[in-house]
DNA sequence: TATTATTTATAGATAAAATCTATAGGACTG
DNA sequence: CAGTCCTATAGATTTTATCTATAAATAATA
C-alpha cells in the first residue's frame, strides 16, 4: 500500500469524483482508478460505489476515511517535526563525562541548555574516560568529555579546557610549608595515584619515566575526590587536578608544592565517534560547551560549519 | 513514501542492524540499506548513526519510530477493521421506504437488526417511491422499500409483499352495508386518490382504463393517513392499501367492498441500483427484510449468493 | 598485529509498480 | 438522440523497488 494510494482515496471520497480527484492530485485520471483498484483489492472491500454523476462512499469506504485521514495526519505531523527539528516530549539522549567535568566544568552550560531544550531530557553518564569511549564506539553515547590525549582512530577530540596538575599536600605535611620540592624528594613520599588505566595516571607516568625516576606508589584509585581526602588527612601526597582541589586550596586543607623542572597538567576535551550525525539537540550543547571554554574552530573544521 | 520503508525502519531500529532487519524482513540487506536511505532523504534528517557493531538511532530517528508504530498500528487496525467487516462506531447508512413499508412491515425487522448490528447508526428517508428512486440513481440511498411495479433500467427490484387495495367506505355510507359494488357505481361516488405521480394510483387508473371507465376525483393527495381519516368522515370513497386501513376496520371506522370483477393490489418490494454492491451490515438488513416477508431466492439470483 | 568474519554502502541488472496515453463503454443532459 | 462527462481497460513508458555481486569499513580472533 502506498501512501499516495491513500491520498487519492481521500481525494474521491471527498470529491465524489475520480476525474476531479485526478486534477487535485494533479495525475490522471487511470492513475486514480487503478490507485483505489489496489486499495480495494489489498483491503478486500468495495470503498465507492460508482455508477451516478457521483461516486459514493460504501460503508466500507467510509470507515477507510476516519483511518486515513488520522494516518494522513500523523505522516504530515512527522515529516513537519522532523524537518522542524522539534523534539518530542520526553525524548532525550545520552552524553559522557568524567566526574571532573560533570562537577565544574558543565554545571552551568547543563542549566543553560535546559532553558533552551526544556524538553530534552539529558541522561549524563559519569565514567573514567576509557569506558565513555567505549560507549562512543558503541553508538551508546552521543559524544563525551573525557580526558586527553586519546588515541583511537574512530574516535575524534577536541580540546576544551587545560587544567594542571599540582603537587598537593595535607597542611600538616613536611612539604606544605616549601615553595618547591625536586622530583627526588617526591618519590620518596607515599604517593597516591590515580589507578594505572586513567589518562591522568598515564601522564603522571610519563613525566616520571622521562626524569628515570619510579615513584613510591602507596594507593590507586579512580575517584579525585577520594584522593583529595586521602591527602587532607595525611596518608600521602598526591597529584591531582586543579579542578578537584580548587577548594580545598582555598580552605587552605591542602598546599601545592611546586616540582623543580616538572610540569604536570592534563587536558579535558570533547570525543565522539569519527564520521557521526549530530542531531540539532545534541549538537547545540557541544557548541554550548566549546563556546564557554575553547575549541569551537576546531570543532567546526572537524565536523564541518553546516548548522 | 512507502509503507514497507516503515516496516524496514521498525525493523532496524528493533534489532539495530541493517542486516539482521532484512532478514528478518525477507529481503536482502541492500534493500533495507536504501529503504532507510530513502527515508532519510525525504525526512531530511539522518535516522540511525552507523558505524559500530549496531547501527543506533538518533533522535530524529526516535521521534519517527514513535511515529510509525503509530501508523503501523493505524494500518493494520484497519486493515484487520476491514476484513472482519466491523463497523465503525457512529458508521451507519441511508435507506428510503415508503410511508407504509416504514409503519407497518419494518418496524420489527429494524429492532432485530439493532440488536446484531447496534454500532451501525440508519437513517430512513421517507418518501414517495420516485422520490427514493432519484436518491437510488444518486447513490444517496442504499437500497429502497417502494411500491412496485417501477421500471427503470439501471433499478432492479424484488418484491416481498403483495398488499391488496380493497374500496373503502366510511361507516355511514350508502355503501357501507353491501358486500359488493359494481365500478360504474364506484365512479359516480366522490374518490379520494393517490396523487397521479403515485404507483398505487397508477395501478387504480389502469383498472378503471381496463374497463372503460373514468372516475370522479374529488381530491388527490399523497398521504394514505390523511386519506384514510377523510374517508372516516365521508369526504369519499378510497382504494387504500389494506396495511394502512387494517386498524380502522378492526375499530369498524371503515368498511370493505367489493368491486365487482376487479382486484385491486399493489406490491412492495426491494430496489436497488443494478450493480451495486452491499456492505456486509447492509446486506443483512435487506436479506432480514426478504427473509420476514418473501422474495430471498429472487434477491439471491439477482445479486449472486455470495456472502 | 595480521587474519577472518561481519557489517553497511554502492554499482549495475532485473523485476515490479506506478503512471501515462489512447480509447471503449456507460450514464446523464439537453 | 447526440453530445458530454464519467470510469474502466489495454498497452507503452517511466519510475521505483529489489536483487546479485562486490567494495570498504569495522569488529572479533588468532
Amino acid at each position: 500500500m502506498n501512501l499516495y494510494h491513500l491520498r487519492y482515496f481521500l481525494s474521491v471520497a471527498q470529491t465524489g469524483s475520480f476525474s476531479q480527484a485526478a486534477r487535485e492530485m494533479h495525475v490522471t485520471q487511470p492513475t486514480v482508478s487503478s490507485g483505489i483498484a489496489e486499495l480495494e483489492k489489498t483491503m478486500g472491500v468495495r470503498l465507492f460505489n460508482r455508477g451516478g454523476k457521483r461516486v459514493a462512499l460504501t460503508m466500507e469506504g467510509r470507515t477507510l476515511v476516519n483511518y486515513a485521514m488520522q494516518i494522513q495526519d500523523l505522516v504530515e505531523e512527522v515529516e513537519d517535526h522532523l524537518q522542524r527539528r522539534d523534539v518530542l516530549p520526553g525524548e532525550g539522549f545520552q552524553f559522557g563525562a568524567i566526574d571532573a567535568a560533570v562537577t565544574y566544568l558543565l554545571p552551568d552550560i547543563l542549566k543553560d541548555y535546559r532553558r533552551v531544550y526544556p524538553d530534552v531530557s539529558l541522561s549524563a553518564q559519569v565514567a573514567p574516560s576509557r569506558y565513555l569511549v567505549d560507549d562512543l564506539l558503541m553508538n551508546r553515547s552521543e559524544f563525551a568529555v573525557i580526558s586527553l590525549p586519546y588515541d583511537h582512530p574512530r574516535v575524534e577530540t577536541v580540546s576544551i579546557y587545560r587544567d594542571s596538575m599540582p603537587l598537593v599536600v595535607g597542611a600538616s605535611h613536611p612539604f606544605a610549608g616549601r615553595k618547591s620540592a625536586t622530583l627526588q624528594e617526591v618519590v620518596q613520599e607515599p604517593l597516591i595515584l590515580f589507578h594505572t588505566d586513567s589518562i591522568s595516571r598515564k601522564i603522571v607516568d610519563e613525566r616520571f619515566a622521562e626524569a628515570g625516576v619510579s615513584p613510591g606508589v602507596v594507593m590507586e584509585m579512580r575517584s579525585p575526590e577520594a584522593m583529595r581526602k586521602l591527602v587532607e588527612v595525611g596518608v600521602g601526597i598526591s597529584f591531582l587536578p586543579m579542578l578537584t582541589v580548587q577548594e580545598s586550596l582555598d580552605a587552605e586543607a591542602l598546599k601545592v608544592v611546586d616540582v623543580e623542572g616538572v610540569a604536570f597538567s592534563r587536558e579535558i576535551g570533547v570525543a565522539w565517534r569519527r564520521g557521526r550525525y549530530f542531531s540539532a539537540a545534541i549538537r547545540y550543547l557541544i557548541e554550548a560547551i566549546f563556546e564557554a571554554y575553547q575549541g569551537l574552530e576546531v570543532w567546526h573544521k572537524k565536523v564541518g560549519i553546516a548548522k
